[in-house]
DNA sequence: ATTGCCTTTTACTAATCAGTAGCTTTTTTT
DNA sequence: AAAAAAAGCTACTGATTAGTAAAAGGCAAT
């Protein structure tokens, strides 16, 4: 018993600093970018030493990739916990929103978009892959129900309308209207939305 | 006459090798981002040493604005040179063709977006900020004659529409449809307008 | 050919940062 | 309480890169 709550317990203290690495992590990253993110700048956010850092993650993209690896799981969780009663638009609707509203927050890190040298190190991560591809094989087949519905374009092939909607997660629009517009987040949220689906011009012909 | 004109021959290829240091930088800014392009790369590029390049521009910062400088000049400049006859929603479509074909064929640097670092950079030259400032004014007023022409979305504040707009042209859906999707670059084109303009549900109702 | 001037380059400095070696402190075991 | 073990930290290394000082090279006028 006790070699067994003893170990359990230091696993768990472990296993709660390690968490506050990567909360802080995707802080940073969100903030500054992977270039601009250094190893001292995690350690010293979480209140440890470098070294301390090293014991957790082997190096800094390995960090990374981790941090990005939990957020495709919580959008899969996520996904997966919406009512089933929603059609196709609104689970992607709200989808979108949960992601906006997850970056208004800060806790938004988009490495895939930014430089071509993150986006080859998460191509190397298998267990990036793995989730990146369940997650988009799950949206399409959302997408394509909902084009059935006649809830999205049909002119457009699925995996444009899928790129389209990843970007708008990482839309430097929503930087804009935070920053020069000084819009409120359900402000933004809304807009998004509407931009995202609708388009700028939109419903104006009606 | 002979030291006007070899001062003038002097001015010339200063001038010259100058614009082949901002198309190089232009290309590399593209390809590598701000932070991963260096010095070193721009002169290697252009085939001059990096103390050479320090007679033309006095830092990577100088450097990277009057690339962002010149790249505005010539949104103006197109803008400027557009049929009269168009409609204020194909002026913006032109336009917004013009800068994604540029990108497409690598010339299209978007570091505003990229990092607040160089948000940062930008904000401190005066130059840049006249040139945003001109170009932000001049789009506003498309962008309202467009509503007033029921042309765009009246249920969207005008900088809203700009922001999303800017946006567009440095979407990463265009990598992802380059690189995962292999469009074309008159596909790539077409959908950025579809889904910029009516977005991806759009006329689905219709 | 030689002197003087201007340009270009080689070779450096200083600073930053990822990653680590080895000492110190705390905790655990007996 | 003493010995052993584990965890953490200070202080380093090596590599990269922005920016520069001083040598090397070219070109004009005489």
């Amino acid at each position: 018993m006790s070699i067994f709550s003893k170990l359990s317990f230091k696993d768990k203290t472990f296993k709660l600093r390690e968490q506050a690495v990567l909360d802080a992590t995707t802080t940073l990253l969100a903030s500054k970018g992977f270039d601009l993110m250094t190893m001292d700048d995690v350690a010293g956010e979480v209140g440890i030493s470098k070294p301390s850092l090293y014991k957790h993650f082997k190096s800094k993209e390995d960090l990374a990739t981790e941090v990005m690896i939990q957020l495709l799981d919580d959008a899969l969780t996520y996904l997966d916990g919406q009512e089933p009663t929603l059609t196709s638009r609104e689970r992607l609707e709200n989808l979108l929103e949960w992601a906006l509203r997850k970056r208004l927050e800060g806790g938004l890190p988009f490495l895939p978009s930014g430089s071509p040298h993150v986006r080859e190190i998460l191509t190397k991560s298998l267990r990036y892959l793995t989730r990146a591809y369940k997650l988009h094989k799950q949206l399409g087949q959302i997408v394509d129900s909902a084009k059935e519905a006649g809830e999205l374009r049909t002119d457009l092939p699925t995996d444009v309308i899928l790129f389209s909607y990843y970007s708008r997660t990482c839309d430097p629009a929503v930087d804009y209207m935070q920053l020069y517009g000084h819009y409120s987040a359900d402000a933004i949220v809304r807009h998004m939305l509407t931009i995202t689906f609708e388009g700028i011009a939109g419903s104006a012909r009606s």
